[in-house]
DNA sequence: AAGCCTAGCGCC
DNA sequence: AGGGCGCTAGGCTT
């Protein structure tokens, strides 16, 4: 039995095999908008990773949609929403042509419930203070679902015999399993004889420390940047071992027999899957791709890698996100930290570096904090702005992002703590501990703002460039210019070396709509740098 | 054996 | 006593 899904002008009907109809009730839209659906399509559906994967494999390309998990876990933090579980298997229902055949009655049923789940969502937005920025993030959330489930599709082009030599040239020959690599071997070594106690459990931080101890240096950690400060001729072996071991387990030979096919990385990109709306990846560690494996990013034969980066965008956010015309004049030459030593506010633009990291991540110490002040005398909104939001995370209190995602409520063991804190008679020391899980939460706040602001500006600005590659009626995605690679504030293209041109205009242009998108009008700029190259390495 | 935790390091 | 992640190995618990 299969029940079909379609359009009709007085609602959606589920039909059966017999010929009996089920008629929900079309969904409502505002007559604009009802406008553009009808020329642009918006799939709607439970899930975009669940159902278009196999959809591209068919070679069919979805233009938009609306992605009904995304948009309740967005509304979860909201509204106070309780995040509905059961989506059952299918899709909702299509805005335009039929889309699915849908396997049997409860399949029906489902898509009547996620029919309901629509409309219960349009509510909550059109309830929200700010239902046109919710209104735009939803569909940057959903667009950058397609492009996260795009860009598996297609992969990253992977040059294998590349990546081989270049562990080959660092580790020594490819090793039998369970064995170390010659070069891993021979530092290994080095280090036990020049520690001289005998043999190191090398992996084990516990048993490296006791050894290292026992050969007289007093260290608490393993960590390379305690060893860095030890003056000790094992320290270099040590150090370069661990590099290597790095290299070796967590992007060497076996990790290039489980992730590359065919010349292709795929990765799966997970929407949403951070808290302050970032992605994350499930597997292969696509967004920790090291610098030292990027030479095995290479572009097919007479493609290019066209590699874009937002240029300072967090900084930016900030400016715009508060609205500090001072720093959007320190931006405006391109280089925002330059612009900032310009302006006076800082001699070096290593000191406006650290100092901008340091106020939107809630640095108290070192370089970072001894120039905030002086940010904060030349640039008091935006650095106003951060302080503001880290005071509210230190009361508990939620913040947003731009567009109306919010940060999760601080966990009622952390309630109790403040509480705790505040009650008559409270020890000192439960004072100190709770003023710490304060200004902790309150650090988390401050980065979300802009953290997750920069997310829906790298949104909007990848949905951007993917209506701006595509062509209809030229071939599958990945015959055309294709978006292959994401990472924060990063995008790569795999394009044609013809259309070279064609694909740095889209980015250049994207990235302008996209400050737009999130902020209307702004004076602040979001410079995108783009390098057209056939190795990942070669950029930047 | 499987599951969970920690240390440490990679990325933005 | 600087935000957000994922992954691996070692080492513990169940």
């Amino acid at each position: 039995m299969h029940i079909v899904v379609d359009r009709r002008p007085d609602g959606v009907a589920l039909i059966d095999d017999d010929g009996s109809e089920t008629l929900v009730p079309e969904p409502r839209l505002p007559a604009a908008v009802a406008e553009r659906e009808v020329e642009h399509p918006r799939w709607v559906w439970t899930s975009t990773v669940q159902w278009y994967p196999p959809l591209l494999e068919a070679g069919v390309r979805v233009d938009r949609c609306y992605d009904l998990k995304l948009v309740d876990a967005i509304l979860a933090g909201i509204a106070g929403r309780a995040p509905r579980r059961d989506w059952g298997s299918a899709p909702a229902t299509s805005r335009g042509d039929t889309l699915f055949d849908l396997d049997g009655a409860t399949d029906a049923a489902h898509a009547i419930s996620a029919l309901a789940a629509w409309e219960s969502q349009q509510a909550a937005i059109a309830a929200h203070g700010e239902p046109t920025k919710l209104t735009l993030l939803v569909a940057a959330e959903s667009a950058g679902a397609l492009a996260a489930v795009e860009m598996r599709h297609a992969g990253l082009p992977w040059d294998a015999a590349a990546h081989d030599t270049l562990l080959t040239e660092a580790l020594g020959p490819r090793p039998p399993p369970g064995q170390r690599p010659a070069q891993l071997e021979a530092l290994a070594h080095d280090v036990e004889q020049l520690l001289g106690v005998g043999p190191v459990s090398i992996d084990s931080p516990p048993a490296l420390v006791s050894a290292l101890r026992r050969a007289g240096l007093e260290v608490a950690t393993t960590r390379s940047g305690e060893l860095k400060r030890i003056d000790h001729p094992a320290m270099a072996p040590l150090l370069q071992y661990k590099t290597l071991s790095r290299l070796h387990t967590a992007n060497g030979w076996n990790w290039l027999d489980e992730w590359v096919r065919e010349g292709r990385f795929r990765p799966t990109f997970v929407p949403g899957g951070v808290v302050t709306g970032r992605w994350a990846s499930d597997g292969g560690g696509a967004l920790q791709l090291p610098k030292q494996v990027r030479p095995a990013v290479h572009a097919d034969d007479g493609w290019a890698l066209v590699v874009a980066d937002a240029a300072q965008l967090e900084p930016r956010i900030l400016a715009a996100l508060s609205g500090d015309a001072a720093m959007a004049t320190a931006g405006a030459g391109g280089d925002l930290y330059a612009g900032i030593v310009a302006s006076g506010a800082v001699v070096t633009r290593e000191h406006a570096k650290v100092g901008m990291l340091g106020a939107m991540y809630g640095g108290t110490t070192g370089i970072s904090a001894q120039v905030l002040p002086r940010l904060a005398r030349s640039f008091p909104r935006a650095i106003g702005y951060v302080e503001a939001a880290a005071r509210a995370g230190e009361r508990g209190e939620r913040v947003s992002t731009r567009l109306g995602r919010t940060s999760p409520a601080p966990p009622t063991s952390w309630r109790e703590q403040q509480s705790a804190a505040v009650a008559e008679g409270a020890a000192e020391s439960v004072v100190r501990s709770a003023r710490s899980a304060a200004r902790s939460w309150g650090r988390f706040t401050r980065n979300f703002v802009v953290q997750g602001t920069a997310a829906e500006w790298a949104l909007a600005w990848m949905a951007g460039v993917r209506r701006r590659l595509w062509t209809p009626d030229a071939g599958p995605i990945e015959s055309q210019p294709h978006l292959v690679f994401f990472v924060h504030d990063e995008l790569i293209v795999h394009s044609p070396v013809d259309r070279v041109a064609e694909v740095e205009h889209a980015l250049h242009e994207a990235a302008i709509d996209a400050g737009r998108i999130v902020f209307g009008v702004t004076p602040v700029t979001f410079p995108v740098t783009v390098a057209a190259v056939q190795r990942y390495s070669e950029a930047k």
